[in-house]
RNA sequence: CGGGGCGUAGCUCAGCCUGGAAGAGCGCCUGGUUUGGGUCCAGGAGGCCGGAGGUUCAAAUCCUCUCGCCCCGACCA
C-alpha cells in the first residue's frame, strides 16, 4: 500500500495531512498557522487562478492592487465590519524603529481600503459601475489552522464592485456566485450547492452572503466561495457617493466576492484516495506522465525516443505531459510517486510495448484495475478525450457521494441522530429564528450551510420549534 | 484560551524512567548491481540533543524557567 499514508477510514484528518505531504503540495512554515506552498501545490493554484481570472475578465472586471496595510481609523469606520474582524486581525505597531502614531492593520480583507478609494473615483453615475478584482494575500489570526483549509495567511482573489442601483449590485453578486459555481464544478469537478447564508453566517457588514458549499468525502461541508451583497452599508461608512441621474447625491451599492487557496483543500478532500492525491485533468500540473521501462542503454535510448515522440505530439494538442527519464529510480518507484501526486494518466512503455507499438495506460482514478494496452497510433490524439472522461467521472463520483448522503428530515430527533452520527447534508425546514439555529448548533455542532435558491417544497414547519417555515436550509457540520 | 502530545541527522523517530564515548530506518553522496509496482551490496557525508539557567566529577537523560510546533475543543474563508 501507499507508504507513509494512513487510510481515509482510519483517520481522515491525518490522511489529509499525509496526502499534502506526500504530494509535496505544502508544508508548515516556521510561523504558527502559516504554510509554505511548494511548487507542485502552487502550480495547482496557478491553474485555478488562470481559469478564474479568465472568467472574471469575461464578466467585465479588471485587476488592480491595493495595499496590504490598512490604517486603523479607516478599518474602524464600518462598525459591524470591524467588530467582525478585529479579534482576528494582525496589527503592526512599529515601523522604521519606532512606534507608529497610528497602528496599521494587515488586511483581513480589503473592503475598507478599496471602498474608501472608490469614493474618490466616483462623482457621477457615469463613473459606475466600478468592477475591480485583486489577487492578494490576507491575514486572519485563526485559533486553529489546517493546511489550505484555514491558514493564518492565505491567498485569494477579492472582487469589489460599486453600482448605481441595488438591482445591478444584486445581479453582480449572483453573477459571481455563478462564476464560482462554474469554477468549482467545471474545473475542480467539485459539485456545489449555491444559496444564501443565514444571518449568523453572513459576512460582517453585509446585507446578504451567498456561497457555494461542497460536500467532502467525510460528509462534512466546505464553504468554497462567497459573494456578498453589501447594500449601501460600506457606501455610508466610506462615503461612496455619486451624483445620480436626477442630480441628487446617492450612495453606491457595493459587492465583494472571493475564493481562496482553501479551494485546494476542497479539491483534495473531494477526489483523493488512499493512494494519495487525485487531480482533475483540467487543473493537473502534469496531465500525463510517461515512464520508460528498460534494461539496457540501447533500450533506454529507443524508449525515450518513442516517449518523447508521443509527448511532442501530445504537447502540440495542448496536453501537459512529462517524460520521466530519471535513470536512478526504478519504474515502480516512479509509479508510486506520480500516483501520490495525482497525475491523471500514466503511460508505461517498455521494449515489449515498443515492439507491438503500444503503451500501458492507467487512469489515476481507476487504478490498476483500469490498465489498458493502448496503441501508439493515435495515442496522443486520444488523450484529451480520456481527460474529459476522467474529469466527468470525478464530478459524477462526488455528486453521487453528496446525493447518497443528503437526507430530508422533519424531526429534531432525526436531525440530532444524523448530525451527531454518520453525518450528511440535512434538508430541514427552519422558521428563520436565530434561537432555533443556535439550538441546532449547540446540540449537533452543525450549522446552516446555505439556504438553497431553488424555491420548491419549502413550506413546512420548523424542525426545531414547529412554527411555520418557508425556508429549507442545508444543515451540516462544516470545516 | 483550556486539554493532550512533541522538540535528538534532511525526514520519521529510538535513547531519557535507572546520568558515564550520540543511535536506527528512510533520504542524500561514491562505486558496482538492478530496472514490467517502492532493487541489492559496499563505502561515505551529515548533530550546539529547541533555548537559558541549575544540580553533578560527569547531563540528550534529573530540576527550574523559557520558546516553538502539532493534535483535540470554544471563533472563522
Amino acid at each position: 500500500m501507499a507508504r507513509g499514508l494512513v487510510k481515509r477510514n482510519e483517520d481522515y484528518s491525518r490522511w489529509y495531512s499525509d496526502v499534502i505531504r506526500e504530494a509535496e503540495l505544502a508544508e508548515h512554515a516556521p510561523v504558527k498557522g502559516c504554510m509554505i506552498i511548494r511548487p507542485y501545490g502552487f502550480a495547482i493554484w496557478e491553474a485555478i487562478q488562470r481559469a478564474l481570472d479568465d472568467m472574471i475578465k469575461e464578466t467585465g472586471h479588471v485587476n488592480a492592487y491595493f495595499p496590504l496595510m490598512i490604517p486603523e481609523s479607516l478599518l474602524k469606520k464600518e462598525a459591524e465590519h470591524v467588530e467582525g474582524f478585529s479579534p482576528e486581525c494582525a496589527v503592526i505597531t512599529h515601523g522604521g524603529g519606532r512606534k507608529l502614531e497610528e497602528p496599521l492593520y494587515v488586511r483581513p480583507t480589503s473592503e475598507a481600503i478599496i471602498c474608501s478609494t472608490y469614493a474618490k473615483w466616483m462623482s457621477s453615475w457615469r463613473d459606475l459601475p466600478i468592477l475591480i478584482n485583486q489577487w492578494a494575500n490576507v491575514v486572519r489570526w485563526e485559533m486553529r489552522t489546517r493546511l489550505f483549509l484555514r491558514t493564518t495567511e492565505f491567498l485569494w482573489q477579492e472582487g469589489h464592485t460599486a453600482h448605481e442601483t441595488e438591482k445591478e449590485a444584486v445581479e453582480e453578486v449572483l453573477r459571481m456566485l455563478e462564476v464560482y459555481r462554474r469554477l468549482s464544478e467545471e474545473w475542480l469537478a467539485m459539485p456545489v450547492i449555491t444559496g444564501v447564508k443565514s444571518r449568523s453566517e453572513t459576512f460582517a457588514g453585509a446585507i446578504n452572503t451567498y456561497a457555494i458549499e461542497a460536500m467532502m468525502q467525510d460528509r462534512r461541508a466546505l464553504q468554497a466561495g462567497t459573494s456578498h451583497f453589501l447594500g449601501q452599508n460600506f457606501a455610508r461608512a466610506y462615503d461612496m457617493q455619486f451624483q445620480g441621474r436626477g442630480g441628487a447625491l446617492e450612495y453606491a451599492w457595493s459587492t465583494s466576492w472571493g475564493v481562496s487557496t482553501r479551494l485546494i483543500g476542497g479539491l483534495i478532500m473531494c477526489h483523493s484516495d488512499d493512494q494519495g492525491l487525485v487531480l482533475p485533468p483540467k487543473l493537473a500540473p502534469h496531465q500525463a506522465v510517461i515512464v520508460p521501462i528498460y534494461r539496457t542503454d540501447d533500450d533506454r535510448a529507443a524508449l525515450l525516443e518513442a516517449a518523447n515522440g508521443i509527448a511532442a505530439e501530445a504537447r502540440a494538442l495542448g496536453v501537459r505531459i512529462k517524460v520521466d527519464d530519471r535513470d536512478h529510480l526504478k519504474p515502480g518507484a516512479k509509479f508510486f510517486e506520480w500516483e501520490k501526486k495525482g497525475v491523471p494518466v500514466r503511460m508505461e512503455i517498455g521494449p515489449r510495448d515498443l515492439e507491438s507499438k503500444q503503451v500501458v495506460l492507467v487512469r489515476r482514478d481507476l487504478g490498476k484495475a483500469g490498465k489498458e494496452f493502448a496503441p501508439m497510433e493515435g495515442l496522443a490524439a486520444r488523450l484529451p478525450g480520456i481527460f474529459a472522461e476522467m474529469q466527468q467521472a470525478l464530478f459524477d463520483q462526488a455528486l453521487a457521494n453528496r446525493r447518497d448522503h443528503t437526507i430530508d428530515i422533519d424531526s429534531f430527533d432525526g436531525m440530532r441522530e444524523v448530525l451527531n452520527g454518520d453525518l450528511a447534508f440535512v434538508n430541514a425546514c427552519w422558521c428563520g429564528s436565530e434561537k432555533c439555529e443556535a439550538l441546532v448548533k449547540k446540540e449537533t455542532t452543525a450549522t446552516i450551510r446555505v439556504i438553497p435558491d431553488s424555491g420548491e417544497n419549502n413550506e413546512g414547519v420548523c424542525v426545531v420549534c414547529g412554527e411555520a417555515a418557508t425556508r429549507k436550509p442545508v444543515w451540516a457540520r462544516a470545516y
